[in-house]
DNA sequence: AATGAATGAGGATTCATTCAT
DNA sequence: AATGAATGAATCCTCATTCAT
């Protein structure tokens, strides 16, 4: 992951990983058929939702907004935390428009994060707590607002600064949501 | 363009470039100096700001809201407009991860937008039509909501419907900034 | 053909090919899109019957015998003006096996002389010259005889000795076939 | 040998012929030093004459021609015994050439035959049954015909029909023998 | 301005063989 | 005797770029 942050898919040499990961040429051969095969083999590790982390997130104490807000800035938590390494997001995003596979994999981790955010404003509609308003849509709109987040900041890592924005970004897309 | 949308920047071939052109491969040199120089041909073209175009939206009449609403569907059909080539997207900003000069352009291409942002939001809070809020915060907010839905829409074109989302997405939004 | 020759098909390297072509790496790919087609040129080249050469012997003067006589001897020449290339022919048949498309062009081949074979007896047969004999099995059995002196000549030249053989040996051959 | 015979020596992996033969990489490697050994080793197995048949054929009763035809019947027997594997024949044939070591194996193989055939065919000319012909001549074209039919069988299997064939042609060329 | 044959450094992959266990 | 993970030299092929015409 180290050497495809930082070179990317195409520059990256098979030897820079073999340097890298301390194995000899063979032995990587011997765990990954293929460079791509490595590819394939980080992407279902990046994009694997950790779910029993997300349902917990639904039956948790507080308000829908309070844990929505939590969740952002988690999932942001999770982003700092590697942000060595996020930089082949966009590898892997321009990977999915022309492999199927790869495209599956993500659509699936979006879903998964988009029927959770789903759940939670409907719990928030019938609590109360928000208008009466299209729950997918809304998580749509709440979904790319982080996922715009993440691009900007990969693009321009000052315009973005995590720990105001996820807090006032988010409240004040829920303040739209609020009665 | 329609090359390295089908094929990746990777993936595309010079000989695909000259097919597609009609040019001889002497010709394409001729014009271009390299492979990158078309790239960044084509980045120049797809991330230059019409200018006039977003002062004029300063300028123009309506409320706020509106006006922010016109311009999120305008951006929307322009995207759909090329959509078979912009699928391209991903590639630029995976360049632009390691290369500067990528990186300066969409980030200034973002900045433009931004910046168009936050006159208009600062307008609504000065007319009285939003909340005091801090309007750097909300611009990037909104700008992050569009970037996050054409990401989602790359990976996954069913799950956005941009003539209800960029509607009723944006008008929850600016429903949190309202008075 | 002479690198093939000296190190058989495997052993060869593209690289010697390149180097006893005179070639660039790219000018032998240009030409040929990998080794195996170069392999498969070569043998379209060995295996192209001359038909018209073929024809011409139906139709010479002569008695039968003779012009088979004639027939073996100049293919017997033919071999050993190309004797430092014909040490790959067991490498074509090798392939053969395994590869119906060299299969395919190699049976082509031993039908050609097998048919004029064929068409030879009978007429020494239908002249009173031949035996009643069957002239598909006789056309076969020369064919072989032919086939036979070359694997034994390939792998233990000193045991064949094709002046005096190609004569002696078809000879006695047609000796059997006579009235 | 299955495996060379399905896969031809280059073709054929070390892996291979693990999985077919249910040892272990390790083991294989602790019965054979090298793959180079098991091909030598099969040859010897494949190019070893049964020394003591061939001398019962010389004592046995009978006219020379019987025991000729007899002969080249037992030889197409076996031949058709071991078909599955056959097919490697040529590869061994190819490695000859290049090879001092195959080569010396296969030459004795041929030669074994060949001087019975000469014994033979003496025996038939002291005995009054053939003419005063070349005894070493007649026994390399008896050779030689019955080799060229094993290569058009293993290239075109249906071209030589063993069983009408091995009788006819040599029963054939031995009338051309005959007074 | 245009052509397209030619270049060759570079790179992913293979696979016979080894050796610690 | 047996295992199978590990080795790395060797090889085919690619493809951006050049340049004589």
């Amino acid at each position: 992951m180290a050497v495809f942050a930082r070179l990317g898919f195409h520059e990256a040499r098979m030897d820079d990983i073999v340097q890298a990961s301390g194995l000899s040429k063979g032995a990587l051969y011997w765990y990954f058929k293929s460079k791509e095969d490595i590819i394939m083999a980080i992407s279902q590790r990046l994009f694997t939702t950790d779910i029993e982390q997300l349902e917990g997130m639904l039956m948790a104490e507080g308000t829908v907004s309070d844990r929505l807000l939590h969740l952002m800035r988690s999932r942001a938590q999770g982003l700092l935390e590697m942000s060595e390494v996020v930089t082949i997001l966009f590898e892997f995003y321009a990977a999915a428009v022309h492999q199927s596979e790869m495209r599956q994999l993500i659509k699936s981790y979006f879903q998964n994060f988009h029927e959770l955010l789903v759940a939670l404003i409907q719990q928030g509609i019938d609590g109360g707590e928000f208008r009466l308003i299209n729950a997918v849509e809304a998580a749509t709109a709440l979904d790319s607002l982080f996922e715009g987040l993440v691009v900007r900041w990969l693009i321009d890592a000052e315009s973005v600064q995590w720990d105001t924005l996820s807090n006032s970004a988010v409240m004040m897309f829920l303040d739209g949501l609020k009665k």
